[in-house]
DNA sequence: GTAATCTCCGTACATGAGTGCGGAGTCAAG
DNA sequence: CTTGACTCCGCACTCATGTACGGAGATTAC
């Protein structure tokens, strides 16, 4: 089940580009996979799901940087180094839930809004960011 | 209380730069501002807010593009536009829930075996972005 | 009313995240 | 065993998102 996969099938199983996941090995976000013959990379399915949690999560607004020290998570580490960063990750996670739920409300209510045929008042979308930035 | 504000006191009050906002108002992120005197911008407190809204959906992934289609929610069009905006930035929003409440249970569990001193099994944090690809 | 500060503008530079190029080596099908 | 596709590598390029520069004009503090 284990298949192996050369990086242009990597690369297509994942929907990335071959440059790319040399560019994620060079970032540190891939480890350096086996090269048994001839030097070719050797890849298994675990890396295409590892690319594919590099993609989604910087739709979630992280970037490299962040994702490698989620990546972090995943490997062999002590376990209060561990715990310190998933809970630091952790929250950080739940502060972009928040935020993103303030703008999924400010549109269910736009959305709302517009469906009854209301004249819209102020809109709610911008506000739905606005609030606590002062308390930093 | 609207207090006339210039690119100055606007950047300082948003915690950007000065040149950040020429280059939103050039980007069409920002409208283009009053010029009474001698042609300086005049900004209001929205635009502070304006700003804000900006910086924050950029941490939830949203580039400048987006951020623009979420922006013209703010202005006044027709009920009907809206609405349809509206509600397909809704249906993104509540994926990037999705995903983010899953990498929140992933951290959370690996948060909670850590404190109980499990030995950790394999890493529940990629598993948490993956499933679902195959279906699109 | 002058010096310091701010703003104007266009343009150039910087950084993060890829993307492409070209020549040489390798593999797989016929 | 040749031919075409694939891979290697380093380096140059692109695109988005800012940042910095520099000279000219406006404003404000003294």
């Amino acid at each position: 089940m284990k298949s192996r996969l050369t990086i242009g099938k990597l690369a297509e199983a994942a929907g990335v580009g071959v440059e790319t996941i040399r560019f994620y090995q060079r970032s540190g976000l891939l480890p350096e996979p086996e090269r048994p013959l001839s030097g070719y990379r050797e890849y298994s399915s675990d890396d295409v799901r590892r690319i594919r949690f590099i993609e989604r999560a910087q739709t979630l607004g992280f970037n490299l940087e962040d994702i490698a020290g989620l990546l972090k998570l995943d490997g062999p580490q002590a376990c209060s180094v561990t715990h310190d960063l998933a809970l630091e990750k952790l929250h950080v996670v739940e502060e972009k839930i928040k935020a993103l739920d303030a703008i999924r409300d400010a549109l269910q209510q736009m959305v709302r809004q517009c469906e009854r045929k209301h004249k819209r008042g102020t809109c709610p979308i911008i506000q739905s960011l606005v609030r606590e930035e002062a308390k930093g």
